[in-house]
DNA sequence: GGCGATATATTGTCGGACAATCCGACGATT
DNA sequence: AATCGTCGGATTGTCCGACAATATATCGCC
């Protein structure tokens, strides 16, 4: 048996020389149409050719060409109108790369508390951002947020307000570096923030109060005690799943389950 | 001319029912497989059945089998061994997930100023949390790559230390959470940073400074002064910025090209 | 002009075919 | 015994042609 190779992903011996790039034509041909895609050739909106003319013009096979649409679908580089036949342009945006780290993310098994410590180290200076650049629509959105946190029905609604608060602040933050840092995160800890909820009554309480007084920083414009508060904030979760006796080493669920 | 159709990706009006989802065989396929390799039932290394398999067992041709297959592979769930022909079945890492948020991030045009502000923000945190936790080893590998720094040939090979420097910081974080936050960050920031070092004569030589300062400081396991010191690592950046003319709005370009 | 019926184009899927080449086994050689 | 060459079968990559379903365009009609 050779053993050379190795499952890729698992790390092998060093390789001597690097294997000659062998490219099947459905690999090229999706590489060049997603080529003309990033550098904008093809712009958003556009309609591919059909599937016959694109066979023509890279002379292949129709399905050659299908295999590689299916990758470019993949990708999120090319989808479908409403429900229509043909492949348009697209360009993935920031809400559906978040949800692919997100899933990478439970994949790889992270754990509650590198969730949570990821959330202390970018929330705190993402809000200071905030604080900086929200606009009075954004900061009365926040506060509307705020309260339907108190006024949710169920831990299950209280929970995608208190996400889509910090959602809110990372978009806030004007910057959608944060925005993508922070999604994936938040999202990933509102499962354990619905266990903290449902089993710690004044947690939901401590949450509000933590916002509103977030909220009212960010109004007065006072970044450095917005960050300070968020850490506070933040550093409060983790009691709170503590007092709901969430061991932090749990690993994360899959997202889409 | 229908006028409910819009190009994914934009915002249209809501909509009142879902349309009926009747997929493509190939998208169920691919669904099923999918399904399978997240909740574990196929793990990492299996083999895939082969095509001919797969096209009996799910009774469909094999040119269905062969579009499932594609996006399942741009997927990055299933991949060849190195040279090999099947298809085995692979979970997606981070490294790869870096990347592709990247991409993301280069495509939405990013700005230097975003990137370098969202670097601000993650770096010294993630660099205080290397403090507490980076073995004499990954120690050691931090000032080789210090080390790599100064002595590199040409800048090309200087910038591409300090990306894996601050790549191996976040690894010694031990938060792979704040591995995927950093990883495009720094990626990105590179062809920028290359920039400076060709432009400003010292910029190497007090990233060297600031990367050995932060280096002792980790080995003395000085969680706040570390902080401090990569803070203002990375507030320098900024003045390299500017002292090499680089316009901070400029969008970062396509990181495959 | 707007509207419905019809014709056309396009996609989804199938079946079969064949070359290239990877895989595994079987000997031959040192 | 371990390595190497050879060979046959298995598997993938690609092609061709076909056809049903249906989205899209055309045309006639009010």
């Amino acid at each position: 048996m050779p053993q050379n190779r190795h499952p890729p992903g698992t790390a092998g011996p060093i390789p001597r020389f690097a294997p000659l790039p062998r490219q099947p034509a459905y690999q090229r041909v999706s590489s060049v149409i997603a080529g003309e895609i990033l550098r904008r050739t093809l712009r958003q909106g556009d309609p591919l050719p059909t599937e016959s003319e694109l066979a023509d013009q890279f002379a292949v096979n129709r399905s050659t060409i299908r295999e590689a649409l299916r990758r470019l679908e993949s990708d999120g580089l090319v989808a479908r109108m409403n429900g229509g036949k043909r492949l348009f342009v697209r360009r993935p945006d920031q809400t559906e790369t978040a949800l692919r780290v997100g899933q990478t993310l439970a994949l790889g098994d992270v754990t509650f508390a590198e969730l949570w410590e990821a959330m202390l180290a970018i929330a705190p200076p993402t809000a200071a951002l905030a604080a900086t650049r929200a606009t009075p629509e954004q900061i009365n959105q926040l506060a509307g947020i705020t309260a339907a946190v108190e006024l949710a029905q169920d831990a299950h609604a209280a929970v995608a307000a208190v996400v889509s608060f910090f959602d809110a602040l990372a978009t806030d933050s004007g910057n959608p570096v944060l925005v993508l840092a922070m999604q994936p995160v938040s999202q990933l800890l509102a499962p354990s923030l619905q266990a903290v909820i449902d089993k710690v009554p004044q947690a939901r309480e401590r949450i509000v109060i933590a916002q509103r007084a977030i909220v009212a920083l960010i109004d007065a414009r006072d970044a450095v005690k917005t960050q300070a508060w968020m850490e506070r904030h933040v550093q409060d979760f983790r009691r709170g799943f503590e007092l709901a006796g969430i061991t932090l080493a749990t690993r994360v669920g899959n997202p889409l389950a």
